[in-house]
RNA sequence: GGAGAGGUGGCAGAGUGGUCGAAUGCGCACGCUUGGAAAGCGUGUAUACUCACAAGGUAUCCAGGGUUCGAAUCCCUGCCUCUCCGCCA
């Protein structure tokens, strides 16, 4: 949600700023509707001043056994022009809200404008293996050593899903505590949160409206299943005057991840890649706005971190405006190097929401001149199991059909170094 | 799921139709007092909208409707919390 009146005061950045993000939104609209809105307001509380003042005056005359009948005739007829006024507020207060909430985050000055093919490489770690035999993609050998069972998965549940067993459950197992883990240890609190939200939280964070028909829903109570742990985290944070003193907060969750991938059919269709249900370690940050720029490039190093903990090549990019989430200011990808499908995943999307998400949500702070404020926020995959695996089962894969555990996950396997 | 009780400011807790944004206490901040502290005394202590600012105004006592000239107070609906019963991991 961005401030009315900072879309009042420079609409025109803000539309070519919607525009950059390959969005429609009728601003004009919305702005029209504001100022009838404002107008309104002016009458309506001018009346509700006359009221409040002669309803002291019949208080006083009743008090004083003096008749008060001709002020109580004047006055309903007022009150049924304030109930009329405030039903035409409501009304357009409702209109403003459905223009509102689909305007989406304007994205930050340093990023560059463009789509889908204009991220921008900022840097690059590992280097790329040049394997001397066959890499077989993760389905195969994943099949193969009995650990990854596409076919059990979509037996129970369709396509779209995957299934390990055995010492590739118990991979996935020790990753998550390797990751949850090295987050903890940099001052992250560990969360354990719902996995089923309500839509107050998935509007909260920007999910909802926009990405309506990419969520999970249950029929009865209208509840959401959460595409990221970033939705129930993040949400802790609703409603919430926080302290300044305690900024930044730093948590850190596991969850499993629900996406419908609606417009995603027949992309990436093999293997675990694109799937309705993963796994994944998120990272989330609440920070004072003067210093969220600074906690970015923290976060990412963080996510680097656990990359680099288990010597994958991965590369790192700023997305361009168009590509931008639609709560997003700011957003870095991390990929990863997988040999086997010979390219790089998107293992991790690190953003910069600033305020966003805590308009939405009614989350505030109180700074030093204990004045309230909206506190930024951000979070991080850090990150998916379900383009984590395939990368080791890839890139760790050895000639005879092994695969290696990278080492600091041994202890998490208890002193397993290969599978097969 | 059934029965009951309840949701008031940072917290506790008054307030059952009239000048209530709300007594009182605690907490917190500042000042006085003190060698310093405690105690004591005094002052202050919400959020949002409207507004160029200030002043002023308006709204908010879980949320949404309703009754009324007027609602924290009465009525309806929803949500949440607690207690008991049932069910259950």
């Amino acid at each position: 949600m961005l401030d009315m009146k900072f879309i009042r005061e420079n609409a025109d950045f803000v539309k070519k700023a919607i525009t950059k993000k390959k969005t429609v939104v009728d601003i004009d609209k919305m702005l029209a509707l504001d100022s009838k809105r404002r107008d309104i307001i002016h009458n309506v509380e001018d009346l509700k001043k006359q009221r409040n003042q002669a309803s002291a005056n019949i208080a006083k005359k009743k008090k004083a056994n003096e008749s008060a009948d001709s002020v109580i005739a004047e006055m309903k007829k007022v009150g049924e022009q304030i109930s009329n006024l405030d039903g035409e507020l409501r009304d357009l207060d409702q209109q403003i809200k459905d223009i509102a909430t689909w305007i989406p985050n304007l994205p930050h000055e340093s990023v560059q404008e463009g789509g889908e093919d204009d991220m921008v490489i900022v840097r690059e770690w590992g280097e790329i293996p040049e394997p001397t035999f066959k890499v077989l993609p993760h389905w195969e050998i994943g099949e193969k050593l009995g650990i990854l069972d596409l076919e059990a998965a979509t037996k129970i549940s369709g396509s779209g899903f995957y299934l390990l067993r055995g010492l590739g459950a118990r991979l996935q197992r020790a990753l998550v505590s390797y990751m949850l883990d090295t987050h903890a240890a940099d001052g992250f609190e560990e969360i354990t949160a719902p996995y089923i939200v309500t839509e107050d939280s998935m509007f909260g964070t920007g999910q909802l409206p926009k990405m309506e028909d990419d969520m999970y829903k249950t029929t009865e109570d209208g509840m959401y299943l959460i595409p990221t742990a970033e939705v129930s985290i993040t949400n802790i944070m609703k409603k919430e005057i926080l302290d300044g003193k305690d900024l930044p907060i730093k948590m850190v969750g596991y969850s499993p991840c629900f996406r419908r991938e609606a417009g995603a059919a027949g992309k990436d269709t093999r293997g675990m890649i694109r799937v309705h249900q993963f796994d994944k370690v998120e990272m989330v940050k609440v920070v004072h706005p003067d210093t969220s720029y600074e906690e970015l490039e923290k976060l990412v190093a963080q996510a680097e971190k656990i990359l680099q903990g288990l010597k994958i090549p991965y590369r790192v990019g700023t997305l361009a405006t168009g590509d931008l989430s639609f709560a997003a200011a700011k957003c870095y990808d991390i990929e990863l190097w997988a040999s086997g499908v010979g390219k790089y995943l998107e293992i991790s999307s690190v953003s910069n929401f600033e305020s966003f998400q805590t308009r939405r949500m009614n989350c505030r702070f109180r700074n030093d001149e204990k004045k309230v404020q909206f506190p930024h926020t951000l979070n991080g995959s850090g990150v998916a199991l379900a383009r984590l695996i395939p990368a080791i089962l890839e890139n760790y894969q050895n000639e005879d059909g092994t695969v290696t555990i990278p080492e600091v996950l041994v202890p998490y396997m208890g002193g397993i170094e290969k599978i097969g």
